[in-house]
DNA sequence: CGATTTTGACCTGCGC
DNA sequence: GCGCAGGTCAAAATCG
C-alpha cells in the first residue's frame, strides 16, 4: 500500500491539495486526515501493543542478553582462561612444578565451568530461537489479522451485493439458476478476497484469468455450456430491460446485437441458468456508472475511442441537453455515455461512462475504459455496501491515498450507483508541467497504437485494476448525492479549459505505459486522468476528430415525447 | 454513397 | 391508471 502510495504521489499528484480546496474543504480534508491518522494510529496502536509487547519482549530479552553476552564474554573468559591455563600447563610442563593433583583439578573446574557455560548459551540460543519465533508469529497473526479483516469486509460488501443481484434477477428463477449464483458473486469477487472465495468453484486458471469482467462472464460461459462468444462481450446486454423490445430489437442489424437481450436468448438457447447469470451479472455492470466531470469547451472530450451519438434529449434541471453516445470501435460494443454540460457551470462537461469495452483499446482509451471498468467495479463490488452503512473499502482507500478527497465521489444512491471523477479542480501546475507541444490523443484510426499494447494486455491491465480496486483512492464517499452529486462542487473554480495544465504526449504514454506495467490502479486512475485533461485542452486547442456536433446548441428537444 | 447526426416516436420504470 | 422522465430506436437529414 505504500508503495501504491509513493508510485502515485510521484507519478501523479492528484489535485488535491489546490488552494482553492483547501479553502473550501478544510473540514472534510482534515477530517480525511484525521481519519487517516487514526487510521494509521489505530494500526499503530493495535501493531504496537502487539509491538510493545514484542518489544518489551525483546528488551527484555536484551537485557536478559547482556548479561548472558557478558556471559559470552564470560565464555571468552573461559576460554581465556583455559588458554591461561593452558599458558598454565604450559608453564607447569615448563616449570614441571605443579603436581598432577592441582592440574586435574583445575582443568576439572575449568571443564566444569565450560559445560556450564556452553550449557547456558545453548539455552539462550534456543531462547532467542523462541522469541525470534514468537516475534515472527506474532507478526504473522497481525498479518493475517489484517488480510481476515479485509476479507471479512469484502466479503460483506459482496454479501450485500449478490443480495442485491437476487433481488434483481428476472423473477421465476428457478433453482437451477440460483446455483449459478456464484457466478454473479464470483464477478464481484475480485482483488484479494477472490483468493480467498470459498465459494467460487472455479479453478485457479480461471482465476487468473478473472481479472476483468469479460473474463468473469467467459469462465461463466465455459462452465455453462460452452457459449462463450455470447456471454463474452454482451454482459450488458441481458436484462436491460428484461428484454421487452421485441419488436425492434430483433431486426437483423448486428450492430444492435449487442444491446439486444432477446438476441442473447435467442443465440444462447442452451439455458435459462446462463441467461440469469448475465442478467444478474450485466445488470449489475449495467447499471454502474462512472461520471467524470472536465472543463471543456469542446462538445466531448477525448478520450480514445470513437462515439456514435444515438439520441439527444433534455434532462429535467438542465437547459443543456443530455446527448448519448454508443461505442463504434466494435460491433456490438457496449459501451455507452452520456454527455452533457454542467447547468451550474458550462464550462463542465459530464461524461458518464456505462459499460466495459469488448475490443482492444489504443492507450489513450484503454486508460479512461480500465478507469471506469475498475471504477465501477469497485464500486459495485465496495461502495454499495458502504453506502448501507456496512464498510467502507474506501476508507481504507482513502488511507492509502488521502491525498485526492475532492476527486471522485461515490453516488451509491438510486437510481444507479456513479463514481464521479471530478477533474475540475485545476492540479498544482508544479505538478502537471505544461507541456510545450499540445496534447495529442493516438487515435484508433492509427493502427500503430492499436494491437500491440492493448490485445494482449487489456485483461492484464483490467485485472490489475481490479484486482487493486480497493485502492481506488480518493473517493469521496457520498451516502446521498442522488441527483445532485454533479453538483457536488459547491463552488466550481473559475478555470478555462485553455488555463487547464496538460499533458504532453510523453506524459501520457508514460502514464500509460504505468497502466499497463504497473498494478497499482491508483496509476490507472492518474493515467486517465491525464488522458482526459489532454484530450480535453486537445479539443480545446486544436482540431480533432470530434464531430461537429454541438450540444450547446441546445436545439430543444424536449417535445421528445410529445 | 456511406457514415453520421438529427429528431420525433416509442418504451420502460417510477411516483402519485 | 396516468403522467413524467430517462433512455433508445430508426427514418430522415446532413456531411464528407
Amino acid at each position: 500500500m505504500a508503495d501504491s502510495r509513493n508510485i502515485t504521489n510521484n507519478m501523479f499528484q492528484f489535485p488535491v491539495s489546490l488552494s482553492a480546496d483547501k479553502d473550501e474543504l478544510p473540514s472534510s480534508a482534515a477530517r480525511e486526515v484525521d481519519f487517516f491518522k487514526e487510521k494509521i494510529n489505530r494500526a499503530d496502536d493495535h501493531h504496537d501493543s502487539k509491538t510493545t509487547s514484542v518489544m518489551v519482549k525483546k528488551e527484555n530479552s536484551l537485557s536478559e542478553v547482556a548479561p548472558r553476552s557478558s556471559a559470552a564474554l564470560n565464555v571468552n573468559t573461559g576460554l581465556h582462561l583455559l588458554t591461561a591455563n593452558t599458558r598454565s600447563d604450559q608453564s607447569t610442563v615448563d616449570d614441571g612444578v605443579s603436581s598432577d593433583a592441582d592440574d586435574k583439578r583445575s582443568k576439572n573446574i575449568e571443564l566444569a565451568q565450560l559445560q556450564l557455560e556452553l550449557q547456558k548459551m545453548n539455552t539462550e540460543n534456543q531462547r532467542l530461537k523462541d522469541m525470534l519465533s514468537q516475534v515472527t508469529t506474532n507478526y504473522s497473526a497481525l498479518q493475517m489479522h489484517f488480510v481476515a479483516l479485509m476479507q471479512q469486509q469484502q466479503q460483506q460488501n459482496h454479501g450485500v451485493e449478490s443480495n442485491k443481484d437476487q433481488q434483481e434477477t428476472v423473477e421465476g428463477k428457478s433453482s437451477e439458476e440460483k446455483k449459478h449464483d456464484v457466478v454473479p458473486r464470483q464477478f464481484m469477487d475480485l482483488g484479494p478476497s477472490a483468493e480467498t472465495d470459498e465459494i467460487s468453484n472455479s479453478s485457479s486458471d480461471e482465476r487468473t484469468r478473472s481479472g476483468t469482467p469479460q473474463n468473469h462472464f467467459e469462465v461463466a460461459s465455459t462452465k455453462n455450456n460452452g457459449k462463450l462468444e455470447m456471454v463474452k462481450y454482451d454482459q450488458e446486454n441481458s436484462t436491460f430491460r428484461d428484454g421487452k423490445r421485441i419488436g425492434r430489437e430483433e431486426s437483423p442489424e448486428s450492430e444492435s446485437q449487442g444491446w439486444n437481450p432477446n438476441k442473447v436468448q435467442k443465440l444462447n438457447p442452451a439455458g435459462s441458468a446462463n441467461k440469469a447469470i448475465e442478467q444478474s451479472a450485466e445488470a449489475t455492470m449495467r447499471k454502474a456508472r462512472v461520471s467524470v466531470r472536465a472543463r471543456s469547451e469542446a462538445p466531448m472530450i477525448t478520450d480514445g475511442c470513437q462515439w456514435r451519438k444515438y439520441g439527444q434529449k433534455m434532462a429535467k434541471g438542465n437547459p443543456c441537453p443530455r446527448a448519448y453516445y454508443r461505442c463504434t470501435m466494435a460491433v456490438g460494443c457496449p459501451v455507452r455515455k452520456q454527455v452533457q454540460r454542467c447547468a451550474e457551470d458550462r464550462t463542465i462537461l459530464i461524461t458518464t461512462y456505462e459499460g466495459n469495452h469488448n475490443h482492444p483499446l489504443p492507450p489513450a482509451a484503454m486508460a479512461m475504459a480500465s478507469t471506469t471498468a475498475a471504477a465501477a467495479t469497485m464500486l459495485l463490488s465496495g461502495s454499495m455496501s458502504s453506502a448501507d452503512g456496512i464498510m467502507n473499502p474506501n476508507l481504507l482507500a482513502r488511507a492509502i491515498l488521502p491525498c485526492s478527497s475532492s476527486m471522485a465521489t461515490i453516488s451509491a444512491s438510486a437510481p444507479f450507483p456513479t463514481v464521479t471523477l471530478d477533474l475540475t479542480h485545476s492540479p498544482n501546475p508544479l505538478q502537471f508541467p505544461r507541456p510545450p507541444t499540445p496534447f495529442q490523443v493516438p487515435f484508433p484510426g492509427q493502427p500503430q497504437n492499436f494491437a500491440p499494447v492493448t490485445t494482449p494486455q487489456l485483461p492484464q491491465v483490467f485485472g490489475q485494476a481490479l484486482y487493486n480496486q480497493s485502492k481506488f483512492s480518493g473517493l469521496q464517499l457520498s451516502q446521498d448525492m442522488g441527483s445532485s452529486q454533479l453538483g457536488h462542487q459547491t463552488q466550481p473554480q473559475v478555470l478555462h479549459s485553455g488555463q487547464q495544465p496538460s499533458l504532453s504526449q510523453d506524459t501520457l504514454s508514460a502514464a500509460t505505459a504505468a497502466i499497463t506495467s504497473d498494478p497499482n490502479f491508483t496509476a490507472a486512475l492518474a493515467a486517465a486522468i491525464s488522458s482526459i485533461i489532454g484530450g480535453a485542452n486537445n479539443n480545446t486547442t486544436t482540431t480533432t476528430n470530434n464531430t461537429t456536433n454541438n450540444n450547446s446548441n441546445a436545439t430543444n428537444n424536449t417535445s421528445n415525447r410529445n
